[in-house]
DNA sequence: TATAAAATAGACCAATCGGTCTTTAATTGA
DNA sequence: TCAATTAAAGACCGATTGGTCTATTTTATA
């Protein structure tokens, strides 16, 4: 069994993690998660050095979901087709009851991060970055499987992809309307048969 | 001539504009706009009732703007394509150079509003609506021209249009990496080709 | 069960937050 | 030019912020 401190370290970031993924850093607050938890302040900085680092484990939990929640998904599917099919599913009704309170973990801490916590930007950067490489994978292996046409540009379609599902997940969220999002997992289907046929 | 206080509240707002599109709402300080503005205490709230006006004023500030630069280059297009065009270009090396420093604020308030500040949400709610509006009658535009096929979904091509430019953006300044926004344009240019073709 | 070690409570701190209010300065119109 | 009005300065306020530190409790080990 996991020391104590290991189980009340992992049990933060649990509750802390849809704060920070709801409400970005600056508007999270210790008191928060003092709340969110039960804890007083020693509980906190007794397994944490500061704000900082919780906020950081905090996204790596976010973020480490999603990829386990993807994989999930994902991973028994054979073609490349029912792959990116799967996790067109995985997207809908995203903004309606999203796996983690908040939404999408690399738009929320992407955009909050970006001109303010260069060290939860650098996190969220690598994050993007493998995410875009896994789809990038994907559209390989379709390629290589015969059945995308030889000549696509793998690279070019992850993040077409990965853009549309990303913008429209911001835009759905804003607009209060999932089906703007929705709608957009159907054409991006419809794109993948395009591919497939040629 | 306007009023002393009608230039300064001007005044006042197109500095802090910029502040609030960087660094979110809680992190834009009043102490970070009487920095800006070279005013005190004083000259900001007697110009301005809270900081919720100022945010408010500062918002409706950078998307007017917005508005307004799309609208010189979009406006003397002839066809809808030529428009369309006119957009792509203006969004080419958007997250290096962006006109109002921190990029697309639709993009920013919206993330930074949804779950906090009701009153901003609604401003970006609004907002986005009308820019998705603009780019359907776009679409609408050149559907009647007969530039575009004649069964052309207006709405949905102007949502897949403007999810692909900003899921682009927060991806490019997320990873540092503005030829990942530039590929994405280039690559909905050759969509309008096909649209175009049709 | 007793004891050493680890983990947590919570009082406390300086700094900063948004906002108020009175005083002073600048503007405006006669 | 001068008086009335408007605008801005800046001291001040209570609340909240992230963080520290010591006392106490809980846990683990012998």
């Amino acid at each position: 069994m996991a020391t104590k401190a290991e189980r009340t370290r992992e049990f933060i970031i649990e509750k802390a993690a849809p704060l920070f993924n709801k409400k970005g850093y600056a508007n999270t607050s210790m008191q928060d998660i003092m709340e969110a938890t039960g804890l007083a302040k020693g509980g906190l900085y007794g397994n944490f050095k500061n704000k900082d680092e919780i906020a950081t484990a905090a996204f790596e939990y976010s973020y480490q979901r999603l990829k386990e929640d993807l994989g999930a998904r994902v991973g028994p599917k054979k073609t490349a087709l029912e792959k990116l099919q799967a996790i067109l599913q995985y997207y809908r009704n995203y903004t309606v009851n999203p796996p983690i309170e908040g939404g999408c973990p690399l738009i929320n801490t992407g955009v909050d991060a970006d001109d303010n916590y260069p060290f939860l930007k650098k996190k969220t950067k690598e994050a993007l970055l493998e995410m875009l490489h896994t789809l990038q994978r994907i559209f390989k292996k379709g390629v290589d499987n015969g059945e995308f046409a030889p000549d696509l540009d793998q690279r070019r379609e992850a993040e077409i992809f990965y853009a549309q599902i990303e913008g429209a997940i911001m835009m759905a969220k804003v607009s209060d309307d999932v089906s703007l999002l929705n709608r957009m997992l159907d054409n991006l289907k419809d794109r993948l048969k395009d591919i497939y046929a040629r």
